[in-house]
DNA sequence: ACTGGAATGCAATAAAAT
DNA sequence: ATTTTATTGCATTCCAGT
């Protein structure tokens, strides 16, 4: 599919991934926060995605992490403040 | 540590002069960038990035380091890599 | 031991899907 | 309004070449 390394295209702006997909990719993550490279490979193997896309979807599951944990902060914050 | 860069003006990192004198320093030190790799001075090393970063302190006062000038390079090189790309945008669809 | 360059990380951001 | 894919501009880390 990538032979180019891009993924986004005139028409597809984003896929939606399965439930299959996100179901194997959220477990990997509990596994590990950071994909190795030949975890990445068997996973790209395995769903149908680019390696380029499990890259991307650890940096979104991260980022999506590092929101909750802020936001878990606050709320500590402001208990304390109370 | 708070914000004290002497180095780094309120522009962003590849402000125009400095841009400027990025690209002079592409042209001068290699022309093309098919240069010796291993450039070296008795006793000291000096690497193409190197070079470019010394010249943009000379020129603008400026210190960008050889990382962020191996950065701006790889930035440019996919930016003109995808602009190649896009041009056969439906040419063949 | 030095380096330049590829791979990767992250914040900010866009836009479709929910 | 929030969540989910995907890109971009920088920096940082990983890989070899000499």
């Amino acid at each position: 599919n990538p032979a180019n390394g891009k993924t986004r295209t005139r028409d597809k702006y984003r896929i939606v991934y399965t439930d299959r997909q996100r179901y194997e990719l959220e477990n990997e993550f509990t596994v590990s926060k950071y994909i190795s490279i030949p975890r990445k490979a068997a996973l790209s193997s395995t769903l149908g995605l680019s390696e380029r896309q499990i890259k991307i979807w650890f940096q979104n599951r991260r980022a999506k992490e590092r929101k909750i944990n802020k936001k878990r902060h606050e709320i500590c914050s402001r208990q304390l403040n109370n | 540590e708070l914000d004290d860069d002497q180095n780094n003006d309120g522009e962003g990192v590849w402000s125009p002069d400095i841009e400027q004198s990025f690209h002079e320093a592409l042209a001068i030190y290699p022309p093309c960038g098919r240069r010796k790799i291993i450039l070296s001075d008795e006793g000291k090393m000096f690497g193409r990035n190197e070079l470019i970063s010394r010249y943009i302190k000379m020129r603008t006062g400026k210190s960008r380091t050889r990382k962020q000038v191996s950065s701006h390079i790889q930035v440019l090189a996919k930016r003109k890599s995808k602009e190649l790309q896009s041009l056969f945008k439906d040419t063949n669809l």
